[in-house]
DNA sequence: CGAGCCCTTGATGCATTTCAACGAATGTGG
DNA sequence: CCACATTCGTTGAAATGCATCAAGGGCTCG
C-alpha cells in the first residue's frame, strides 16, 4: 500500500498517460500524494492474469515494466487479442462495472495498481486531470479505429508488416532491432489470422529483404520505409 | 442560429446521447438554453458531406433524422466505412483539432450542429454533463472493440448476419422488418469485403430461411435467434 | 539425450476476390 | 408514357489468399 512516486520509472509511466507536463497540472501533486499512500506496485508472472473478463472492474493498472495483453475468448475456444500494452499504457479505463476482456501478462511485469474510486475522486476534485485522462481515452479510440481499418482492408502479410512497424515504434522507440515479447500465436490472434499464416508472413517479409530474424523473438526492420510502403498498398 | 429545444425529436436525440434522465442533471437547463441560442438545425442532402477528413473539427453533430456514414479513403481509391450513425448518435467527439475521417450523409438528414467551444464551456461549468459525455465515449469505444472482434474472427457471411442484427436493433428497434438505408457497397466497405460477397451473403441468408428480402432496401429477419446463432459460431 | 514446445514448411481445400456478364430498378428526355 | 441510359444488384467462372491438416526442424530444459 505504499508507492514510491519519486521513482523515475513510475514518473515516466504516469507522464505517458497524463501528458509530459503532467507535473505542472493543477492538482497533480495531490494526485501523486494519494497514489503514494493508496496505490501499490505489484508484480505479475508471465502468463498469469491481471483480471478476467466479467471480473468487477475495481482497479486501473499502469505497467511499469513488462507486457500485458488484452484478450477475449469465444464460445468455441478461439481467442481474440485486442491490444498489447507496454510501459505507461493504461488498462481498465472502462466506466463499466465489469471488465469486458481479460488482461494477461505476456512477460513478468511490474504494474501500478490504482483503486478506481481513488481515480474518480481525484477527477472530481481536479477537472484538469480528468481532462487529460479523457484525452488519453480519445487517443485510444483513434488507435483502435486505425486497427479496425487495418483489419478490414489489409491482407494478412500487410497486417503483419504494419504490426511490426507499430511494435518498433512502441517497443524499440524507433530502434530498428528490437525484442518481440509475444509468441506467433499471440500475434496471430491479434491480427485475426492463423499461426501458420503469421509464420509464413515472417518468412515472406524476410525473403523480401524487409526484415531479418535473429531469433524467434528478435527482429530487425531492415527497411522500415519499404515495409511501410508494403503495408500501405 | 436558433434551435427549438422543446421539439420532441431534439429532446429524444439529446437524451440518447446524455442519458434518459438528462433533464434531471445539474446544469442541463443551462446547456439547453445555450443550445437554443447558439446551436442550429441544419439539413444535409443525401450523398453530401458534413465534413471531410482533415477539416478543422470545430463542430459536434447530432442527427435528428436520417443516416450518417463515417468513412476514410485510402491512397489507392478504396474506402473504409467506420460506422453508420442514426438519430441520437453523436459525431465528432474527437478532441483532436482535425477530423480523422469524413462524415457523409446517406439519406437526406436533419442534424443539430453544435459549436465545440460551446460544448467545452458547458463541460467546464458542469462536470456532471461532461461525465455523461465521457460515458458515451466509453460506450463507443466498447462498440468499436466489438466490431474489431467481429472483423478479426468472423467469416464474411457471419459479419453480414451480425450487421443485420445490429441494424435491426438500431433502425427497427427490434422490429423484424426494417428499411436498410445504405447500399450494398456501403455495407461491403463497412464489413471489409467485396460488394459481390455482400450480395452473395444476402442470397445465402435468404436461402437459409434466415431473412427475406422484400426489395433491395427492405429486409425482414425471419429468425433472429437462428441468425444470431449463425453469426456467433 | 530425449521430451516438449514453438516455429516452419508443404499439401490440400475452402472462402473470398476479381473479372465478366446479365438483370432489375430508377431516372431522363423525347 | 415509352425508349433509353444509368446505376445498382445478382450470378457465374476463374484465380487467389488463407485456413486447415500434417509433418518436420530447432530450441530449451530436465
Amino acid at each position: 500500500m505504499k508507492l514510491d512516486t519519486s521513482k523515475v520509472s513510475i514518473k515516466t509511466s504516469l507522464a505517458s498517460c497524463f501528458g509530459s507536463n503532467f507535473q505542472d497540472l493543477n492538482g497533480s501533486q495531490d494526485f501523486l500524494d494519494e497514489l503514494a499512500t493508496m496505490a501499490q506496485e505489484i508484480t505479475v508472472e508471465a502468463n498469469s492474469y491481471l483480471f478476467k473478463e466479467s471480473d468487477a472492474s475495481n482497479f486501473v493498472y499502469i505497467p511499469i515494466s513488462g507486457v500485458i495483453m488484452l484478450e477475449r475468448s469465444t464460445a468455441r475456444g478461439s481467442r481474440h487479442v485486442f491490444a498489447f500494452l507496454f510501459t505507461g499504457n493504461l488498462i481498465g479505463l472502462s466506466e463499466f462495472s465489469f471488465y469486458t476482456f481479460s488482461a494477461k501478462s505476456v512477460s513478468n511485469s511490474t504494474i501500478v495498481k490504482i483503486n478506481k474510486d481513488l481515480i474518480k475522486n481525484v477527477f472530481e476534485r481536479h477537472p484538469q486531470i480528468a481532462k487529460r485522462f479523457h484525452e488519453y481515452t480519445n487517443m485510444v479510440l483513434n488507435y483502435i479505429l486505425d486497427q479496425l481499418f487495418i483489419m478490414g482492408q489489409k491482407t494478412a502479410h500487410q497486417r503483419l508488416a504494419l504490426f511490426l512497424l507499430d511494435m518498433e515504434k512502441r517497443i524499440g522507440h524507433g530502434t530498428k532491432k528490437f525484442f518481440l515479447p509475444m509468441s506467433r500465436q499471440d500475434i496471430a490472434d491479434y491480427l485475426g489470422m492463423s499461426l501458420e499464416t503469421t509464420s509464413r508472413g515472417f518468412t515472406s517479409l524476410k525473403s523480401k529483404g524487409l526484415i531479418s530474424i535473429e531469433s524467434n523473438y528478435s527482429i530487425t526492420l531492415l527497411d522500415p520505409v519499404a515495409l511501410a510502403e508494403f503495408g500501405d498498398n
